[in-house]
DNA sequence: CCTTGCTGAGAACGATCATTCTCTGTGGTG
DNA sequence: CACCACAGAGAATGATCGTTCTCAGCAAGG
C-alpha cells in the first residue's frame, strides 16, 4: 500500500491546482478524481464533503505559499527583506499559471461568510499579516503594525490588479510605494 | 407594454445583485428568472447565453459603481477629492451587502482569460484608473500617472482585504498611505 | 486459507444546471 | 375584428453536479 500521506498529498495538490486554475464551482468531482487518480470512495472517506476537501486544499496551499514567500524574503537585513517582497511578487505574476490570490478568489466565490473556505482565507491573510509584522518590527519602524497593514494592502492590491489586467509591473508600482513608506519619518 | 428599457434594467439589476451576493456559477438561471420576474424566453432573446447576460450585468454595475465613486469624489479642491476616496470606500465596506469588488470576484471565478467577463473586469479597472489619473493630474503631481496606479493598488488592496477579513478600517489604512504619497517630494 | 479493510474504476442516484420548447394571454397596429 | 410579436409561466431536454453504492483486486494478520 502506498502510504496514506502520499495519496492525500496527491489529492490535495491536484485539487488545489484545479480550483486555482478554474474556480471552485467550475471544478467538478469528476475532474478531481480523474486528474488525481484517487478513487471517489477514498476522497469521501478523507473528507466528508467537497467543501471540506477544498478547504483542506486551500490550507495546503497556504502552507506552500507562505513557505515560498518566507523563503524569498528571509535573507539580508530587514529593510532589504522588506523590499525583496515585490520582485518576488513580480516573478509570481509573470509565471504562466498565475491567476491571482487563491484565497481572495475562493472567498469571492463563496457567498456564505461563515463558510469554512472563508475561514481559511481569513487565516491566510492573518498569517501573512503576522509575517509582515515580523519584518517591519525587525526594521525598527515606529509604527510597525501599521506599516505591515499597509504592506498587506499593497501586496493584495498588486495581486488583484495583476490578475485582472495581466500587468506584472503592478508589483513594481507596489514596490515603489513601499519604499516611499520607508522614507517617511515613520522610521525610528 | 412596459418599455423595453424597464424590463431590461430590472433583469440586469437583479442579475447583478444575485451574482454579487452568491457568485456567478452558484447563481442559476432559475433564481434569476424567479427574482427578476422576467420570462426565460425574454432573457434568451435579449442575451444569447448566461455569460452574455452576466457580462451585461457587470457592465451595468460598472456604470453604476463609477457614477457612485465619481459622485463621492467630485467636490472640493483636487487634493481633497483624492483623500475623499477612502472615507467613501469605508462607507461601502460597512454596508451590509458588501462582498468585495464585483469585478475581481468575477475575474477570479472565470478561468478562461479570453472570456467576455474578464474583458469587462479589465475595462472597469481601466476606467477607474483613468478617473484616478484625472484627479492626480488635477493635483498637479509630477508623476500623476504613477500615483494614479498606486492609488488603484491601494483601493483594490483595501477592498480585497476588507472582503476577506471583514475589517472596514482597511480603508483608513489605505487613506493614510495615500496621504503619505501626497507628502513626498512627488508634489510639483 | 480466510477474513478484513482499503484501493481504483465506475455505475447509479436525485438534484440542478443552461438552454429550448410549448402554451396562454395581451397590447398595439393594420 | 384580425394579426402579430412579445409577455409570463413552466414543462422538457440532455448534461453535469455532489454524493453514494457496487464490485473486483490486493495486502496484511489470524
Amino acid at each position: 500500500m502506498l502510504e496514506d500521506a502520499s495519496i492525500q498529498q496527491r489529492l490535495l495538490q491536484t485539487t488545489e491546482s484545479l480550483i486555482y486554475a478554474g474556480g471552485i464551482n467550475a471544478t467538478g468531482m469528476d475532474a478531481i478524481v480523474k486528474a488525481s487518480g484517487v478513487a471517489r470512495k477514498s476522497i469521501y472517506r478523507l473528507y466528508p464533503t467537497k467543501e471540506a476537501l477544498v478547504a483542506a486544499a486551500l490550507r495546503a496551499r497556504d502552507e506552500r505559499w507562505m513557505r515560498w514567500f518566507i523563503d524569498g524574503t528571509s535573507s539580508g537585513e530587514p529593510r532589504a527583506r522588506l523590499l525583496a517582497i515585490f520582485p518576488l511578487l513580480r516573478s509570481w505574476f509573470e509565471s504562466a499559471d498565475f491567476r491571482g490570490c487563491a484565497f481572495i478568489n475562493a472567498a469571492g466565490e463563496t457567498g456564505d461568510p461563515s463558510s469554512e473556505i472563508r475561514a481559511v482565507a481569513r487565516l491566510h491573510k492573518q498569517r501573512l499579516l503576522g509575517y509582515l509584522n515580523e519584518i517591519t518590527a525587525a526594521c525598527g519602524l515606529a509604527d510597525a503594525a501599521g506599516v505591515a497593514r499597509q504592506l498587506l494592502l499593497l501586496i493584495d492590491g498588486a495581486t488583484a490588479v495583476a490578475m485582472v489586467t495581466g500587468q506584472a509591473d503592478a508589483a513594481d508600482c507596489a514596490g515603489q510605494t513601499a519604499s516611499m513608506l520607508l522614507q517617511t519619518p515613520n522610521a525610528q
